[in-house]
DNA sequence: AAGAATACCTTGCATTGTATTATACCTTGT
DNA sequence: ACAAGGTATAATACAATGCAAGGTATTCTT
């Protein structure tokens, strides 16, 4: 998968699964890799800095699982922000398919 | 403009527009600019970076308005990178949208 | 005790878009 | 002739972000 396609994206997939429910970082990066190939080391920087932006809290929580998980809440800057990035990812993907579209060829 | 978003679409881009016909730098710069804020500084060097990879040849055609033209042709491997980043685009965004869809609610 | 699964985190690296600056050609106005 | 501005290409230092690789800790199973 290309690499350069999900920068900036995988910030819009987090927050878009956010606004459905609180999760905790392990269960995002497990969520997104169902469609979109990503590690951890690429996930937990993320929630860090979407913390550090006021975007989302955290708590922790116990498990029976395994080791405690901190889950992440969306605030209210994070929840606006999150349908904007959706506003501009639409936009822009209609921009580019205007390019592409019959631009290259197949077959 | 969300910078992040434009990261390897670009080239998708710039690949777009030179299957359809030849163009020179600048020409690119002022089609891709009609849908998508860029500048210079960004297509000049994913050009050469094209070029250094095999995806296209140049040739100089003088030119009636100014300065000489670096006309930009796509190579078989070019066309072949092309379809490949197109399709890998159209995959791509469908999987983001799953993501979104219902997901950052608007309104 | 050993191993696997769960869950979190950090570091150095690669890629690519941006701003800035420079070069050079040509046309137009004074 | 000269300055200004549009056309056109190029190099550089910088910033953002995804990735691989590695580490820590907890819980359950064997």
């Amino acid at each position: 998968m290309n690499i350069q396609f999900k920068k900036g994206v995988l910030e819009l997939c987090a927050l878009a699964l956010l606004a459905k429910k609180n999760r905790y970082g392990y269960e995002l990066v497990n969520e997104i890799s169902k469609n979109i190939s990503i590690s951890e080391g690429t996930i937990y920087p993320l929630l860090r800095r979407l913390k550090s932006v006021g975007y989302v809290t955290t708590y922790l929580e116990e498990s029976s699982e395994g080791a405690a998980r901190k889950y992440y809440q969306l605030t209210e800057a994070g929840k606006k922000m999150g349908k904007e990035l959706k506003e501009e990812w639409l936009t822009f993907v209609k921009k580019v398919n205007s390019f592409i579209k019959g631009g290259v060829k197949n077959g």
